[in-house]
DNA sequence: CAGCATCCCCTAAGATACTG
DNA sequence: CAGTATCTTAGGGGATGCTG
């Protein structure tokens, strides 16, 4: 089954997407993307839904183009609600929908491989002077 | 947890290595890359060591060069094997290591969730004929 | 047989400035 | 506050021909 098209059917129109060569692509593609899995996490341990701004500002290092970028296409794919509240000056609401929770125990997993398989040979963080175990590091959860 | 810089150490002298933000994209980097995804589940089918050939015959589209350069990146993150037989002319054989068959549960959930959130809206396959039913597609396993 | 060597291309990603 | 609009760049991926 590894050779599959598809196209999005939207109302009327049909829609051409790119072509995945079977379903672990297809789930790929929705959390690949540089910021994708940053994104969920901060939502998921934040447990309440985040205004723009709010969830920009805790991803070091991402510009508000590419940030929008990420959320269109994971709103795009289902992973997450965008909701506009008519206040003045509006506010814009980001949360995980049940289908973006879906993606928690696959994320975990990832989680627990890239500890135990690529940070094995880790020996420096980003404050220069600790170096915490993978314990704490388990413990920790999500990213 | 999420700010983290590694760096490998390779005998005496260090390699810088791209900097990951979680144990997550640590994972994701393994398993990112256009074909890898299908070479592991062609390795794990195929239950056997593959020469480079042989393998690459079953992956429609690939070309040497990215065919060589994903292999190359595998073994390097240790989920792949390379063996070279002394025959004439000389035989390569590659297979998956413990650590590459210890990606499969993680690949299993992927393909199960891409099935299940992003095949609902599938209408068209490559034959142009068919559509299997998922149940189809899920007995199939793997790829 | 198992690959390099070259060349090209496209797209994800980033920097920065601006706006309804 | 929540985004656009432009411009630029890096590098992953591809095509094709050649070789120890």
């Amino acid at each position: 089954m590894d050779i599959i098209k598809y196209v999005h059917l939207d109302g009327q129109s049909m829609i051409s997407e790119p072509r995945y060569d079977c379903a672990i692509d297809a789930a790929m593609s929705v959390i690949e993307g540089r910021w994708k899995t940053v994104i969920i996490c901060k939502l998921y341990r934040n447990g309440a839904p985040m205004r723009y701004n709010q969830l920009m500002a805790q991803i070091e290092g991402i510009s508000p183009r590419i940030f929008t970028l990420q959320l269109k296409e994971m709103e795009r794919d289902g992973i997450i609600v965008r909701n506009v509240r008519s206040t003045k000056p509006k506010c814009v609401e980001y949360y995980l929908s049940e289908r973006g929770f879906s993606l928690l125990p696959i994320l975990k997993s990832l989680a627990e491989w890239g500890l135990k398989n690529m940070f094995s040979n880790m020996v420096e963080f980003d404050d220069g002077i600790t170096v915490p175990s993978k314990d704490d590091l388990k413990e920790s959860g999500l990213c």
